[in-house]
DNA sequence: GCCTTGTGTTCGGTAGTACCGAACGCGGTT
DNA sequence: AACCGCGTTCGGTACTACCGAACACAAGGC
């Protein structure tokens, strides 16, 4: 985040560093140990590029976000777009988005087990709930989505792939957690914090442990407005083959929407889903209550 | 494709070039000039992932298809892997696609002004037709598919996102022909050559000139198996608010499905889909015949 | 059992290169 | 005209990305 570059600025331009090398390799651009820089500063500029508006930014723009010259990020914008990452448009060169990300996001889709199967399953849930629904998978215990079918004349929500979700504030983050062990579930809390999101996020660990027990006598997790102001998502977990954690399946909607009532029913029908993309994987279907399994590894 | 690594092997030690510059800076990795070395490799890892199986490749698999040591390319993956754009496996690392690039391809068919708005258009002609339907953004001449919609029940075609497709040998690809100038169309010809697909696949440049007046005359685009072997698809282009041609919508389905007489219903059902593109860009209505505009261009 | 072959990893050392800054040519606005 | 801003090119040097060898570990063969 506050990365800022070693390389002109701090450097006396006279001061010669002995070539005995008292320097070891100079922890790289803040991300890591023993990575290489250039990338890492291209890279960057495709975040940079992704983040900036639709129409594309200028050389300069990207050379100050960068905080690179303009030469050097010339070099890298020109390799990035040989390879269709970056795509200038005609006039007055503006950088976007390449289709080779477009290309690359649909193989990694594909190659994702669970990318083209699971989309006629979710496609049914939408119609049936009247929400959107979406598939999360479990990276490193967060959920990401990678797909994403709107229910039939729902509002669009901006629900952006392919990103993590705060566990303790998505109703697929919670389905997740909530067949991690206690010890799990507190590590996973220690690495983000449970930033408040809504006046309803719950912000203490032992109070989200309270909320997944309930999560797991019902069968589904519950986002009551704890992510967005007004948004409701409800959500069940999905298995693999060797029995662990995969991800996690679920709908979103208004909250003026729902009736209470309808709640439990639309756990059935989530839980219904999730049991089929399980199946899918070959994995087993969501346990009813209590041990997820999972403990021994 | 062939390219060997000048480093090495190539350069004898003692040999300092003179300063005053008679090499030029050494065409770099075979993409083109001036571009950055360790990026443009980094590019070649990532494409070698997303072109090998689904479970990933070890360390050593990607030093031998990128011809660099496992050192080197170890900083790479890591690098990369920082970035989110790859990911290591668990048992024993493998890596894979990461979720970045799944990210940032959604994000890129967001800013693509076609991405979400088409999504509703291209659901209902797929109902309508029965068959898998697209949309394509013209990327220098050619198609590049960025959505996609099946057809209910309809067979799962291998229809791969952001890859550039044939021009003359894709439906939509004629599409976009069909509004250029034969000069226009004899360069891109040129660019890529008329590779035979199939035993339909149009090979000469005065055949497709002919077919593209077919085009005009009709309204829409055929392919009748000139890509793959039984497949059939239809497409009409699609205009921007300039007035030049954007891309185009294309349906395709199993030859042997379509009697010969839903041909003109279906490539008018296309193109009331395509024009409802057109006019959410902005952009005119397909003209009826003749004449397209971009010819003063 | 040991030896072999594979993996991923770390560590020096050097040559090469990626970086910066300055200068150039343009098209726009003041 | 003079002025920014843009993208682009060109030298020169400090730095860094690269390789190769050595290491630790796991799996498979004889």
């Amino acid at each position: 985040m506050s990365d800022q570059e070693p390389r002109g600025a701090a450097a006396p331009p006279g001061a010669q560093r002995p070539p005995d090398g008292g320097a070891p390799p100079a922890d790289d651009d803040g991300t890591g140990r023993y990575t290489v820089r250039s990338v890492a500063r291209a890279m960057r500029l495709v975040q940079i590029v992704a983040d900036g508006p639709a129409n594309g930014l200028t050389l300069s723009d990207l050379a100050r976000s960068l905080g690179t010259s303009k030469s050097t990020t010339l070099a890298l914008a020109r390799t990035l777009a040989a390879a269709g990452m970056l795509r200038d448009a005609k006039p007055g060169p503006r950088y976007t988005l390449g289709t080779t990300v477009i290309r690359l996001g649909d193989i990694a889709r594909g190659q994702l087990p669970l990318g083209d199967l699971s989309r006629p399953l979710l496609t049914e849930l939408a119609e049936e709930t009247k929400m959107t629904s979406r598939l999360a998978i479990c990276d490193e215990g967060f959920p990401v989505f990678i797909e994403r079918v709107d229910g039939p004349g729902s509002v669009r929500f901006h629900t952006p792939l392919g990103q993590r979700e705060m566990p303790h504030a998505s109703a697929a983050g919670k389905a997740i957690l909530a067949t991690m062990t206690e010890q799990q579930v507190r590590d996973m809390c220690a690495q983000t914090g449970l930033p408040r999101r809504t006046s309803h996020t719950i912000t203490d660990v032992d109070s989200l442990l309270a909320n997944l027990e309930l999560v797991r006598s019902n069968g589904f997790a519950i986002d009551d407005e704890e992510d967005a102001e007004g948004i409701f998502c409800l959500g069940t977990a999905i298995f693999g083959h060797d029995g662990a954690v995969a991800g996690a399946v679920s709908v979103t909607g208004i909250k003026g929407d729902l009736p209470a009532w309808r709640v439990n029913e639309l756990g059935q029908a989530v839980r219904r889903a999730a049991d089929q993309v399980s199946h899918i994987l070959g994995g087993p279907r969501q346990k009813d209550t209590g041990r997820t399994g999972s403990e021994t590894a």
